[in-house]
DNA sequence: AGTAAATTTGCAACATTGATGCAACCATTT
DNA sequence: AAATGGTTGCATCAATGTTGCAAATTTACT
């Protein structure tokens, strides 16, 4: 796992730091996607929350994890697929958020589908949320 | 115009006040969404932050405007088409963002397609982000 | 129309979330 | 082991959103 870590971040030409480290190793661990308020509470005092802000910042750059748009206006991160890469997220799978549990799944099989928009209209790409109840509430 | 928003805010069971008048007004004058600070710009000086806030709130769960999903931390509103209910939202569409005029634009016409989901995971609600340049901006 | 009751508003204060500049610190490279 | 360049933590600031409460406004009633 700790191997994993350093992999990711050597073949993104990150330096190894302790926050780097840790915040990655969460993304890992959970099955879903994180807020900045989730990783403050699973880091308790360990970092600045500076530190945190930047330390998301520079994995999306990097194409480490992705934004998962959301109506409340909080912001999720989840990891991304092998297949993206620094500035070029090439995920297009639905996320579901679960309205027992709260958490944010990628639905990474399930593709988001093309629909035909009105003339004028030139799409570049497309978010797909779906909210309702997951396989372990229901 | 004024009548439309009288209307509304009767068939609503709202009392008519001025920043009611104002800010719905604004939803049926705008062609795209609204974020609270759009509406803050065009009201000026008129009305306390608080009461936009709590307008906005009051809207949404009334039915008379819907949210719109961001990547980015930002709220944004539009004006929901007259099926909708208080507490209930029937609104299927598409959103599109424009990411030269930064326009959030209801694309009422399309609506959102159904996707197959992997076991377990019942959806009860889905929303479709679709963002590209619009006709104007081409 | 006039008044009482219920809603709504504005203010003050506070909490949360996020950004920036800068000095100290640490990881990487030689 | 030392130099350098990237990274962190602190202080500070700005934007965004929430709550309690008193004053003002709207509505309903007579």
């Amino acid at each position: 796992m700790n191997n994993e870590v350093t992999q990711i971040l050597k073949q993104n030409r990150l330096s190894i730091t302790g926050s780097r480290q840790k915040i990655l190793e969460l993304f890992l661990l959970s099955d879903g996607a994180l807020s900045h308020a989730d990783i403050e509470k699973n880091t308790g005092e360990s970092f600045d929350r500076v530190t945190v802000y930047r330390t998301l910042q520079t994995f999306v750059e990097k194409g480490i994890i992705h934004l998962i748009p959301t109506t409340d206006n909080s912001i999720k991160y989840a990891l991304c697929k092998n297949d993206c890469a620094p500035g070029h997220h090439h995920d297009n799978h639905v996320h579901f958020i679960c309205g027992e549990c709260e958490k944010t799944i990628c639905l990474d099989d399930v593709n988001i589908p093309m629909v035909k928009l009105p003339g004028g209209f030139t799409p570049t790409r497309s978010e797909m949320v779906v909210t309702g109840t997951c396989g372990e509430c229901k």
